[in-house]
Parts: C-alpha cells; structure tokens; sequence
DNA sequence: CGAGCGATTGAACCAGGTCAAACGGGGTGG
DNA sequence: CCACCCCGTTTGACCTGGTTCAATCGCTCG
C-alpha cells in the first residue's frame, strides 16, 4: 500500500457504522488508493485530478452534503481523484453493500464524475489551452489516422469555455496558421464546419 | 404540455429500440419537459440550466459518448436541464427498464450532474461574483439565522474558481468591507475563519 | 526569538474582453 | 436571376479586470 487512503486507515480502525470526521484541509483520500465509497454527512469536499500530461493535480469538482465520495472504487478498484475536507466534514460509509445488477448506473455515475473533471478542465489556465483542450475533447473517441473533428458553432465553444466568440475565433485562426487545424472544404473561416486536427501541433500550441 | 420535448415527441413515433438522431444546434429536450433518459451513442450533447436568480440558460455540462442524458426524469419526472446536440449525434434509449431499489444512484447520480453545474457556474463571470457563489455554496443547508460560513483557506478558494489568491482575498475584502461578511472574532482577515454573512449584502455585490 | 506559512496590499502589466466594422454564405422575395 | 437581409465569423483597436511581482503583516510552532 504505498500512497494508503486515510479514509481507509480510519475505516479498519473503527467501527464500520461510525461516521468519519476530517478537519479542512485533511487528506481524506488519495489518487489511485484503494478504500470504500462514502457519503458527505456534513461539509464540502474538494475533488482533484491530474490533468491529462503533466502529472499536476488540479481542481476536478466538489462532494456536498448528500453527495457520494470515491463510488468509482466499485467499479475501479481504486479512487480516480483525491479527496480533501474543503471544510470540516463528516463522512458515512456508503451504501452499505452493493446488489449486484446496479452496474449500469454506477458505471453512468463514474462517467459523470469524469466528465465534471473535463468540464472544469475546460475552463482552467489561458484561452489556447482551453480551445485545445476543447478540439481535443470533441475528436471522436475511435482516433482514426485523419483526425476530423467535427466543430460547435463558435458561441458554444465561447460559452463551453467561458471565453469570448471573439477570442475563441483568434485562437482557432491562430491554430490553423500553425497548421494545427485544417478546413476540410477550402471555405472561410472553420467554425460549424469538420476539420482536419493534428494532435502534436494541437499539443503544442 | 408546454414545452415538449423533441425527444419524446421523436420516441412517441418510432420504436423504442431505434437510436435517435439529431443534428448540430438540434434541441433535445427542454429543461422541465418530461420525456425519457438516453444514452450518448454518438455525438457530445450540451447541458444548460438556469443559474439562480435570472431566468437565463447557461451552460452547465457535457455528456459524450456513454454519458446518459436524463437520468434524473427517473427521479423527477421532467428534465432539469435543457439538452442541445453540440455536434451531430445519436442517443439510445437507456436503460430499457429501472429495477426498483436502484434508487440510491439514481438520486446519486443526479446529484452528481447538479454539482458539475455548479462547480461551472463557479467558473463563470467576473473575479466577485464567482466569489459570492462560493460563500453561497459554502453555507451549511440547513439556513438558520445568524450564517456562518467556513471558508476553506484562500489557496483553495483561488482553486475553484479559477482565480489567483490574490485577487480572492482583494474580494473578500471587498465583501468585508460592505459588511456582507463579518470574522467571526476580531482577528486579521478572514482567510479559512468561519464568518457572519448576510444573503442580502452577498447578492447585492 | 526566528522561521515559515497564509493573508493582505500596492503597483505595473497584459491577456482577454469590449466595441466596432466588414465579410461571406444562405435564404427569401421580387 | 438578382437584390437584399440575416447571421455567424473574422479582424482590428482600445480598455480593463485580473494576474504578476513584490513587500509586509500576523500567527503558529519549533
């Protein structure tokens, strides 16, 4: 057990029906550590991630009363974020035990968990990274060799990032002059329209 | 039924088993509709719900492809979230059938997705306003007259919601000095110390 | 007491927002 | 077929809110 999960020190250590109480700013679980799902009785807890590259862990969502904490260790194994009390909190073990058959949903729940990570993602550091980010996102899942993607219109993309239209336009007229990005069909401009992605130069715009 | 939903209106004359499809821009279904849940196929769907306070939609998620769109009309009965095709896609009827009992992450689930709209609308607007929905967001739910709030240490503040501690400090001066937050004792600042606020003077800034 | 850390405050700078103008394509009506 | 309009996009010029850099403060702990 290298990084161990403090929740789950705490768990063998007491009770199993016993709530656990974590002071702010306590660990309440690492990254990839194995361990229980739990249930938010009291406080707020903070979410982190490391971002796709780097191996910085940043910001990935909130847990609030009510809400569940590491319930991907069901179906993982392992917690996908770490967890911190953002502020005093209480934690219940949850739910008790899992019927089986309940796949489905627990597996929609860690997707959903992931797709808040990506979606605060998307509105993290300066304006190329967050387009970037965004083409990246929207490529299809099955990369095949020419990348295409398919692009929103650009008050979507303004709006999904929290940018400007204006300022989205810049910096995808700033990719295609790297030649990150190519208009399939030789017409102005490439919002709306499928086009042609390189994922290096993406990467390293 | 006032704003249908193109969803259903589209399932009520197919059959069930068939995928729907819809096109770039395409309305799903509306927020407060009643319909049926899906799953992503094929495509990246758009959320937006209505922030508190003004009617006005903004965006508040993606689901992609696997993602479930609705899930919460197992819950609620209607949609809460308005739901566009952001690139063309397809959805599938999801899940066939509910077993009962699977109650505990269904309402899990839904509560995961209204935490992703928070957390963005966490990241959006200007440095005070983010700030205010925070402190918001940190008030126990259980209201009882004298607020108090625990602020997490001005290093996470900053985190979630994209700013720097500077500025985030500069805001809580800011509210400190209109008097919508009050250190509960007399000590410098208010970094990660539990304090007084007033809704009124929060919203007000 | 001194070191260290979080918070605060000031000053200068700049990334992105705002405002404005122009363009191109698609649709509509004459 | 053409004239016109509408809407999404693009680009430039300017402005500002927030970041950056730096100095100071206060508390806590060794």
């Amino acid at each position: 057990m290298l990084p161990t999960a403090i929740a789950t020190e705490q768990a063998a250590a007491v009770t199993l029906s016993a709530p656990l109480c974590f002071e702010r700013g306590q660990r309440i679980h690492e990254a990839g550590a194995m361990g229980f799902p739990w249930r938010v009785s009291q406080g707020v807890v903070r979410f982190d991630t490391t971002e796709a590259g780097n191996g910085e862990l940043s910001f990935a969502g909130l847990a609030m009363e009510g809400d569940l904490v590491g319930a991907e260790v069901l179906m993982f194994g392992r917690f996908a974020y770490r967890a911190t009390a953002l502020t005093a909190c209480q934690l219940v073990p949850w739910p008790g035990h899992l019927d089986k058959d309940e796949d489905k949903l627990l597996r929609a729940l860690a997707r959903s968990d992931q797709r808040t990570a990506d979606v605060v993602a998307l509105r993290s550091g300066q304006a190329m990274a967050r387009v970037c980010r965004l083409i990246e996102l929207l490529l299809p899942p099955s990369a095949t060799a020419p990348l295409k993607a398919e692009l929103p219109p650009l008050r979507d993309m303004a709006e999904i990032t929290a940018l400007t239209i204006e300022t989205v336009s810049r910096m995808l007229s700033g990719l295609r002059r790297l030649g990150a990005l190519e208009p399939e069909q030789e017409r102005r401009g490439n919002g709306g329209k499928t086009c042609l992605v390189s994922r290096e130069l993406l990467a390293a715009a």
